[in-house]
DNA sequence: CTAAATTTCTCGACTGTCGAGAAAAAAATC
DNA sequence: GATTTTTTTCTCGACAGTCGAGAAATTTAG
């Protein structure tokens, strides 16, 4: 059902507007917001008188001024307006950075992960305290942090922040909302990993094409396997999505996979897939908890020197990929694929099964190959992804928040 | 990028909103479009006067008064406010309808296809000859019409009226824009004939639920197998997409399918590929051009006595096409699925395969068996959602024009 | 015929955007 | 040093849109 429009409604989308712009070309003057927004300046001054007196911007010192004229006063996000905890959690360890409201990052800690595996209920007592440790060695209020922004690997509830699946916890959901609720006021997000990665990603496209940016997929290997894809919504926004791909079915009846099906492509994929394979063991064996990189390293020394069994492995890896890659593009409009982690570092021996496995589809014998990128540095793409997001939430939040509470 | 808003945009979609209430119950009061928009009744009496003065919309003669007060004025769309051509091509005729923009249906006919197979030009001219038949048979001016909604099974551009793939004209793509542009200056749109069913089946779920509507698809099972998708969109209207899902890869190295390729789920669900597995027929056989549904029939009857391999072939269909839907499980949200088509009359033949092809994927195992659900009479909601978008085109654009054009 | 009920319409208040031009402030020029 | 030029910021009035309240219209009930 569409729903009525007013003139509040006008005013929160454009200081919403106002500062996105602010957050992505950093502190800007009065004429550039208006020249980027292509709001008119009155408006640029309504607007930013408003947040101005609700403090959630402010104008910087005036700085040597550039050129002659009267000088420019930017205009910059007040850092102390309020904060974000961004919280990684990865296979090894979960990492907490604590954010000020202009992106700039204030601390930063890891902690081990127990790997125990009955710690479900457990580990989140281990995030509680850790958001805890991180607020209390900075000197802030906890009513000023505005968002817990959560990442992990696995199946993520797209309305609340409730991990449906994970490859550590299995079925075991974790509810993030009703854990962390009594605690803090803040608001919890929770998002898959890879979309982050493709929110990023996506991010940059938007930067370098502009308007022509239509739609990205970002392909995460490792140990498990992950997608995100992000595309222009229909009013300008980029609207994200992390499918379930790595349990994605390949085949059916195929290997044995952590989830406890059979045949995902996470099970001929994932690194222990590879493993599996390179080692003749059956498809059917209970894959290996964790796999060291230098034990996939050696295999792939081996198929790089023509052992063909080790080669034989990557190359069905490949196919796995390709073939659900295709199956994805059945699915979606033509995309560019990024593809990025560990397993990025195999991609010479990867690639061959996965443009075979792409091929074997009829929309890309149609459309052509899609373009294949590697991509490097997946922890910086996440954190980045981190804030994209969580800054634009905490944005939209505080201009609606703002328009009811006034100052 | 985001895009400023403004007051001017936010009377074009109130006036929209106002329009598709109208739409969607019909001739209502001054009172009634003011509960079901949420707008107030003075909003309503601006913008229902600027429609009136636009010649879009009029006030209805005064029905007997129901009850005291002072009688309702009823509004309704101006039936000769402009008109609408409905193109449905299906693989043995193309059916043109003219509607007039209250959605009623004013003349319908069909004229048969030419089943030459190197008629893409041909065909393109019969559909001009088509078209302007019908303007003939009425009264109306070429100038009047102000949009011509195509539909036809295959693969269509999403942001042009291009079908770049189709089951009868192969890679010939087809430009309605470019052929329809020197003779008519509507609007041509171009939908996959699923989208349209899934389309309408949206607007039905809608009514029902009401906000509670999330997304759904329709499989169209026949000749070739088709698949739209529904889902709500971010600001409260309808997304849709008609996915290649006939063609994605079921197996690698499967069946050869009409498209070229082999393994398309089509090549293993299709009438043609149902005939070829209970007949025993090599894979790689290339398929029949058409399959007479008699011929399926006999099949089918033989499978419900019991016929080994005759159900088997049905057991087959119905695994490619439930290996194909938990597939599109794991890249979208859960959603029920509505099948239609005239293989529906084999639904409980394929009922088994199709769920247990669904029950091989992880997505499906954690989240249960999505609804499924078998909807009949495909043909009515082809027309259905070609009525549901096109006309609310027309909405828009004549308040976008209305507004630049003053009355 | 009057009162009640119900619907439609109108008016004033409020909020929003915009264009134009005034005000501010520094560099360039005389 | 005074004046001009240039650039940026701010303010004012015009215009568009929504809303609530209440007036006007019109029928039924008594």
């Amino acid at each position: 059902m569409l729903t009525k429009s007013s003139t509040e409604l006008v005013r929160q989308r454009n200081s919403v507007l106002v500062l996105a712009t602010l957050r992505r070309h950093g502190a800007l003057a009065h004429t550039e917001i208006s020249d980027f927004t292509r709001l008119s300046s009155a408006t640029v001054s309504a607007i930013t008188a408003d947040l101005e007196k609700a403090q959630i911007i402010e104008k910087s010192e005036q700085q040597a001024a550039s050129g002659r004229g009267r000088p420019r006063v930017l205009l910059r996000q007040r850092r102390d307006c309020g904060y974000l905890i961004v919280v990684i959690i990865s296979s090894d360890a979960v990492q907490y950075s604590l954010v000020d409201y202009a992106g700039k990052l204030i601390d930063r800690f890891s902690e081990e992960r127990s790997h125990d595996p009955d710690g479900a209920a457990r580990f989140v007592n281990g995030v509680r305290e850790g958001l805890n440790r991180i607020l209390s060695r900075s000197r802030i209020e906890r009513e000023k942090v505005l968002l817990i922004s959560i990442s992990s690997k696995g199946l993520v509830n797209s309305t609340e922040p409730v991990l449906v699946w994970s490859p550590i916890f299995g079925s075991d959901q974790i509810d993030f909302e009703s854990a962390l609720k009594p605690e803090w006021p803040a608001k919890v997000i929770l998002d898959n990993e890879t979309l982050l990665v493709a929110a990023a990603l996506g991010a940059h496209e938007e930067n370098v094409k502009g308007g022509d940016f239509r739609a990205l997929a970002a392909l995460s290997l490792g140990h498990s396997i992950g997608l995100g894809i992000v595309r222009r919504g229909s009013h300008g926004g980029h609207e994200v999505s992390a499918p379930n791909f790595g349990h994605m079915l390949h085949m059916a009846n195929g290997g044995l996979c952590r989830c406890g099906s059979r045949g995902c492509i996470e099970a001929h994929a994932g690194f222990y897939a590879i493993l599996r394979t390179a080692f003749e063991v059956p498809l059917d064996t209970i894959p290996a908890k964790f796999v060291p990189v230098a034990e996939l390293d050696k295999i792939a020394a081996r198929a790089r020197q023509g052992h063909r069994i080790s080669g034989f492995a990557f190359r069905q890896a490949g196919l796995a990929l390709g073939n659900g890659l295709s199956r994805m593009l059945s699915l979606t409009e033509r995309m560019p694929i990024a593809i990025t982690g560990p397993g990025t570092r195999y991609y010479d021996l990867l690639r061959q099964g996965i443009e075979e496995g792409l091929g074997q589809s009829h929309i890309v014998r149609m459309e052509g190959m899609p373009e294949l990128r590697v991509v490097a540095d997946e922890q910086n793409l996440v954190f980045e992804g981190h804030l994209n997001r969580a800054l634009s939430v905490i944005d939209e939040d505080i201009v609606v928040a703002g328009g009811q509470g006034g100052d």
